[in-house]
DNA sequence: TTTGCTTATGAGAACCATTCACAACTGTAA
DNA sequence: TTACAGTTGTGAATGGTTCTCATAAGCAAA
């Protein structure tokens, strides 16, 4: 646990602790609200200010993604070795993740051909479940 | 000009028709701020609050989009028949439209595998110019 | 064209997620 | 243990957007 905040040449306190834990356990995309709420249970001195300081500090050490889906506030996430998108479920703010290089290649294409090269995306499938 | 306002069944203002007369003529994705100073340019009684408000009546009656690229507040377009996504020149804020069927058939499929249809996504790339 | 009702408006307050300022605290390396 | 630079909690500030409310102005009918 500790080991990611060295690497992101940072201090080691209990707040960072508690947080980077309960980022780890998350299998949801949690917002820092809800991040917030989590650490304090394990390390009650964790303020909300130092919940968005540190979520800042770790996704420019590239330790976690922050997504800005519709309606509502960042999301986060610890970022796995695989590159994914992300499906929505419109009733329900269920986040699936997904993954497909025939939709990456395409885009790449699309740009290369505009005379642009893609530096990153954004993909988002708002989507409901069939019936 | 006014025949957009009646369709979406609201009465027709000076402020409307300065609003609605700014977005037609932008071929740019201008925010909010933007297109108040350019509809008090038209009609110098439009504030603010009218324009967020009209954006998102007629958001809801389908003749505008609204964009939430990242960095920012939202930009609007008037909605032209065909569906696009967004480029965006990541150095100077340009936005450049482009259209693929493929990815959309892709998306659909995956979500399908999933159990899900889309009702409706997102994808953005965030580009930079090709040296 | 006047009336009467209903919707729209401007100004500024309120909101919400996020960031900042600052004085007190605490890792960390020596 | 010390000493200092990095961190912290608190509460205030920010910025985009929405709300409140008293006033203004479309619009349909007379």
């Amino acid at each position: 646990m500790t080991a990611a905040l060295k690497k992101a040449g940072i201090r080691v306190t209990r707040q960072r602790i508690a947080l980077l834990g309960v980022l780890a356990d998350a299998d949801d995309h949690p917002d820092a609200v809800e991040l917030h709420a989590r650490a304090k249970a394990i390390e009650p001195s964790v303020s909300l200010a130092t919940v968005y300081r540190t979520l800042t500090v770790l996704e420019e050490e590239g330790v976690v993604h922050r997504h800005a889906f519709q309606g509502g506030g960042a999301r986060f996430e610890t970022s796995h070795e695989d590159h994914h998108d992300h499906i929505l479920d419109v009733d329900t703010g269920e986040v699936i993740e997904f993954q497909s290089d025939k939709i990456e290649q395409l885009q790449d294409e699309i740009a290369r051909e505009l005379g642009y090269e893609v530096v990153h995306h954004r993909l988002e499938l708002y989507c409901r479940k069939k019936r």
